[in-house]
DNA sequence: TCGTTTTTCTAGATCGATTTAGAAGAACGA
DNA sequence: TCGTTCTTCTAAATCGATCTAGAAAAACGA
C-alpha cells in the first residue's frame, strides 16, 4: 500500500517513470491506449497520483496562496468584511485551482506565525489587514513570494489592491461636520486594549496604516471637531461595545461615534440600546465597510466593494493577464439614519 | 538574490549542507558560536530558511491539514455554523503550528474540486459537511490521508465528530408533535435547487447523511404527522428564502416549517415577515445549530457545540495524546417563541 | 524507396532539503 | 598515556517527482 511512487506505477507497465508522469500532466505526449493502460495500472496498484510534495518541489508551484491574518482566525470569520474578501478571494482561486492557505499571524507576540509563514507552501500571498513593518512580510519579501496587500503601501514596489482610506473617511468627515459634530470618538481595533479595558490612544499608536488614514481623513475634513481615539481590543463587536460603553459612561460624551468598522459600530450600537439612546437623535453613530447588518440596522458607514476587493487581489496573485499592480477601489458615503444633527448645546 | 540554498549557505560559511540544515532544525548538534555564524551569513546571502517543498518532501510533513467544504467557499464563510467550526478546529491548529488549507468541492460537478485533493500538500483533512461517497473521500483514502468527518460515517474505521443526529430532531420532532403540529416543511440544502426554483424531493435524494438522519429523526417523533421535503439551493438564507416563499404561497401549507440549519430557516423568517405572518402564532418556525443570530430572533432550535466539533476534530487530527477515534457531542432543544400550538382547523 | 517530419517514449539530471551512519577531535577517567 | 565517551561535524543516500534533450519508431511526401 504505502511506497507506490511513480517508479512502481512505471516498472508495473513497464514504462519508464516519465512516461508515468506525462500520464497524468501531459496527456497528448503519449498515445491514448498506454495512458489508459498506465492509469489503470496506477489504480489497480492504488497509486493516488504524483505526491503533492514533489511535485511542488521540482516544478516550483505549491498549488496554493498563502492569507495572512492578524489575530485569531476567529476574529477573522466573525467579520463578515473579512468574510466577503475571502469570498472574493476563494471565487479567483478556484478558477486557478487553486487553494487557500490560512495564516493566522498573532498580533500580541509580533513573532507569533512567522514561523508558519517562514515555511508554508505557497505560490504568492494575500495580506489581509496586517500592520505594515510586521516581521512576516519581511519574510514574504525574503522568500520572493509576490504578496498583494489590501492596505495601501509605502514602497512603490509593492502591489495593493485599496481604496482611498483618506478620501472615503474625507467624505464621511464632511457628512459629519455639516451636521454640526465637534466632538467624535473613533473606534479602533487593537491588539493592546484586547480583553482588557479599553484605552485611549494617539495617532501614532494606532498601527493599522489604513485606519490611521481614516483618521487622517476625518481629521483634514472636520477641522474644527476634536477626535479622540478609542479601542476596546480587537476588531470585534464585543470591543466596539466596550468602547463605546467607556465613552458613554465619562463626563466627556461626544456628539459623534466612528467605528472604524461597521462591526464596531455595532457593538456601539448595542451599549447605546442599553442606555436607551437613539441613533441619529440623542448621538450620531457611523461605520465603515457596509456589511450586511449594517442596512438592518439603518447605520450610516461608508461602502467599499470588499468582494471585489478580494477578487482583485486574487487577480493579481494568480492571473498573468492582470497587469495592473496597484488598484484604488472606489468608495460610497451611505447615509442612514443613525447620522442626525448634533444636538445644540 | 534568487537560488540561494542551503548548498550556498554551506559553502559561504565553509561548513557541510547537513551543518546548515541543523542550524535549523537541531540546534543542540552545533555548537552555538557556529549556529549564529551560519544564520547570519544566511541572513547577508538573503536565505530564506528551508524550502517548503523540500523540506516537506523529505520529511514527509506538510505542516497543512486541508478542510474539504462542498459549495463554493462563499458559502461557507456565510454560514455562522461552518464559521463556528473552522474558529474551533484553528485554535487547535495554531497550538500545533499547523496551517488550514481551504479545498472548496464543487457539489454541482460532482469531480470539481476533486484535482485540488490530488495534489493538496497536506497531512491531515477535515471533512465538512461532505455528502458520503463523494470522490474526493475515496481520493483522501487512497492518498493514506488521515481524515475525520463531521459526519457519522458508516464505515467503523472512519474517523467522525458528530452529533446524535435522530436522537437530536427527534427532540425537537417531539416538541413540535406535542405542540400538535402535523403539516411539516423541512427545508433542506440541495445543489441541485441551486438558482433555480424550489424543488421537493424525496427521503432518498436529500444526499446528506446528517440531513438524511435528521428528517428521519423528526419522522420518528411525529408518526402522525406529513412531512415534506423542500430545497431551494445552497445552504444560505435566500435558499430557506425561496423555499418558504414557494410553500407559503401554495394551497398545501404546512402549520410548522424546519430548516435543518438556523441560516435556512432565518430565510424563511423573511419570507413570513413579507407575508404578515408572525411566527409562533401563525406558523412555527423551528431551525438546527442555534447560531447567534437565532436568539436574536427568538429562534427555537436544536443546539449543537459548534465550536467544540472543530477543536474535536483538530485534535483528533493533529494531537497524538488524542485515541478517541469516534466522538458524539450532546446537543440540547432550544425552545423560542418561534414555535407555538398548531393553530386548529 | 529514401529522406523528412511527426509521434511516442526514455535516460539522466535535477529540484532543495533531511537523515543515517560514521569520522575527527576534544574531554575525560584511571 | 591509553582507551573511552562526548561533542561537533560531514559524506552520501534519499524523498518522489518533472524536465531537457534526444532516441526509436511510425507516418509521410515525392
Amino acid at each position: 500500500m504505502a511506497g507506490v511512487t511513480l517508479k512502481t506505477v512505471a516498472k508495473a507497465v513497464g514504462v519508464s517513470p516519465s512516461t508515468v508522469s506525462n500520464a497524468y500532466n501531459k496527456p497528448d505526449q503519449l498515445s491514448v491506449a498506454l495512458r489508459e493502460r498506465i492509469l489503470a495500472t496506477a489504480h489497480e496498484l492504488g497509486y493516488a497520483g504524483p505526491d503533492a510534495a514533489a511535485r511542488a518541489l521540482r516544478s516550483g508551484k505549491a498549488g496554493a496562496v498563502g492569507v495572512l491574518f492578524t489575530d485569531k482566525l476567529a476574529y477573522a470569520f466573525s467579520d463578515p468584511y473579512a468574510v466577503g474578501f475571502l469570498a472574493g478571494l476563494a471565487e479567483v482561486a478556484e478558477e486557478f485551482a487553486t487553494s487557500l492557505l490560512l495564516m493566522p499571524l498573532s498580533s500580541t507576540d509580533i513573532t507569533g506565525g512567522s514561523n508558519a509563514v517562514q515555511q508554508a507552501a505557497i505560490d504568492a500571498a494575500a495580506i489581509f489587514c496586517v500592520p505594515g513593518g510586521h516581521p512576516a512580510l519581511e519574510i514574504l519579501d525574503n522568500r520572493g513570494i509576490p504578496a498583494v496587500s489590501t492596505d495601501r503601501g509605502d514602497h512603490p514596489s509593492l502591489s495593493w489592491v485599496a481604496i482611498d482610506e483618506l478620501e472615503a473617511a474625507a467624505q464621511l468627515g464632511e457628512h459629519l461636520a455639516r451636521l454640526g459634530h465637534k466632538e467624535v470618538v473613533v473606534l479602533v481595533d487593537n491588539a493592546q486594549a484586547a480583553g482588557g479595558r479599553p484605552v485611549e490612544l494617539t495617532l501614532d499608536e494606532v498601527g493599522y496604516t489604513d485606519c490611521e488614514l481614516r483618521i487622517r481623513g476625518l481629521q483634514k475634513s472636520m477641522p474644527d471637531a476634536r477626535l479622540r481615539i478609542v479601542s476596546g481590543g480587537h476588531n470585534a463587536i464585543a470591543s466596539g461595545r466596550r468602547s463605546a460603553e467607556y465613552v458613554l459612561d465619562s463626563q466627556d460624551r461626544p456628539t459623534a461615534i466612528v467605528g472604524l468598522s461597521d462591526v464596531q459600530a455595532l457593538g456601539a450600537l448595542e451599549a447605546m440600546k442599553v442606555r436607551g439612546l437613539t441613533p441619529g437623535r440623542d448621538l450620531t453613530l457611523a461605520g465603515f465597510d457596509d456589511i450586511p447588518a449594517a442596512e438592518a440596522v439603518g447605520l450610516t458607514t461608508v461602502r467599499q466593494p470588499i468582494k471585489d476587493k478580494g477578487r482583485a487581489v486574487g487577480r493579481i496573485l494568480l492571473d498573468p493577464a492582470t497587469t495592473e499592480r496597484q488598484l484604488l477601489l472606489p468608495t460610497q458615503l451611505i447615509v442612514r439614519s443613525s447620522s442626525g444633527p448634533a444636538p445644540k448645546r
